[in-house]
DNA sequence: AGTAGCACCTGATTGC
DNA sequence: TGCAATCAGGTGCTAC
């Protein structure tokens, strides 16, 4: 179910918080979140990477979330009166339709809630995927570019990847450069364009950073197409039950399972303090060209 | 400056 | 049977 046909023109009428750790990075708390959101309507829903949040009356203020790994909104129209157990918080929205609840659920309670301040963004471009306002949260302006986002600067993304001294996995997964590849995400982008995950930024060539920029791209322009196109598809069923990860993932979870292309058995490992997969036969240290 | 490592948290799964 | 250890994920902080 899409955030945006449902919450956008709608009024925030009142907020419940059912966990105060899901407000805890907001200054006031649960009191002062509650105080800063209620009665303010919804003009925008906005992405970046793995942040979303919500234009508030006119543009000065945000709803900000970060769904972490487990989160995820619904709205419905006629809501269980006893909340889902994961339920952090529970908004009523006055829409054109009548009332709605829509719930932030998180089972794992990475994700969190706050209200903050909108600022410019630099180069006055569109500050996320959804809304042509320049304006992104605070705590969002460190982050870089959604990959999806047509505003994102290439070149000086693959600059960047070329610049570090890490493994291409661990800054295909940094999150400053360039938004919204997880890992698992990660893992595909670099089995489509023969990568090995492993692979130091400084040795791929422009061509092979260029194709794994591209390869990733299409990963999540795949992911959001298999989820629907609702905002909140990127981080719904991450606990493997969608059918994009039953049936597309090739590389992520697999490992010791035949590669998909070429048979050989996939690899496991924990680079960077995250589960990688995989091929050692066709992901070798360049990308095809 | 750039990088590494850890804390945060909970439920499912595995091990004893 | 029951309890304990392990694991997964994204971000932000501290320490080098």
């Amino acid at each position: 179910m899409g955030l945006e046909s449902h919450a956008l023109g709608a009024t925030i009428t009142s907020v419940q918080i059912l966990r105060d750790s899901c407000v805890r990075r907001s200054p006031g708390g649960p009191i002062g979140f509650a105080a800063a959101v209620v009665g303010a309507r919804i003009d925008a829903v906005v992405r970046r990477g793995k942040f979303l949040w919500l234009d508030l009356d006119g543009g000065a203020l945000a709803l900000s979330a970060h769904l972490g790994m487990s989160g995820q909104f619904r709205v419905a129209s006629v809501p269980a009166p006893t909340p889902h157990p994961h339920c952090r918080a529970r908004f009523t929205l006055d829409g054109p339709e009548g009332p709605l609840a829509l719930d932030f659920l998180d089972q794992r309670t990475f994700g969190y809630l706050d209200s903050e301040p909108l600022i410019a963004t630099p180069d006055g471009l569109p500050g996320g995927l959804g809304s042509a306002s320049p304006l992104v949260p605070d705590s969002v302006a460190h982050i870089g570019r959604d990959v999806l986002d047509p505003a994102l600067r290439r070149a000086r993304v693959l600059g960047q990847w070329r610049r570090g001294s890490r493994g291409i996995k661990q800054l295909l997964l940094d999150q400053t450069l360039v938004s919204g590849i997880g890992n698992i995400y990660a893992d595909e982008a670099l089995w489509r364009a023969r990568v090995h995950p492993a692979t130091p930024a400084s040795g791929l060539s422009g061509r092979a950073a260029g194709a794994l920029l591209e390869a990733s791209r299409e990963v999540m322009a795949e992911a959001l197409a298999a989820g629907g196109t609702s905002f909140d598809a990127l981080y719904v069923n991450v606990n493997g039950e969608s059918g994009y990860f039953d049936r597309s993932l090739n590389a992520y979870g697999r490992g010791g399972e035949p590669c998909p292309r070429c048979g050989r058995p996939l690899m496991r490992a924990v680079m960077g303090g995250r589960s990688t997969h995989w091929c050692a036969q066709c992901q070798r240290t360049r990308a095809r060209g």
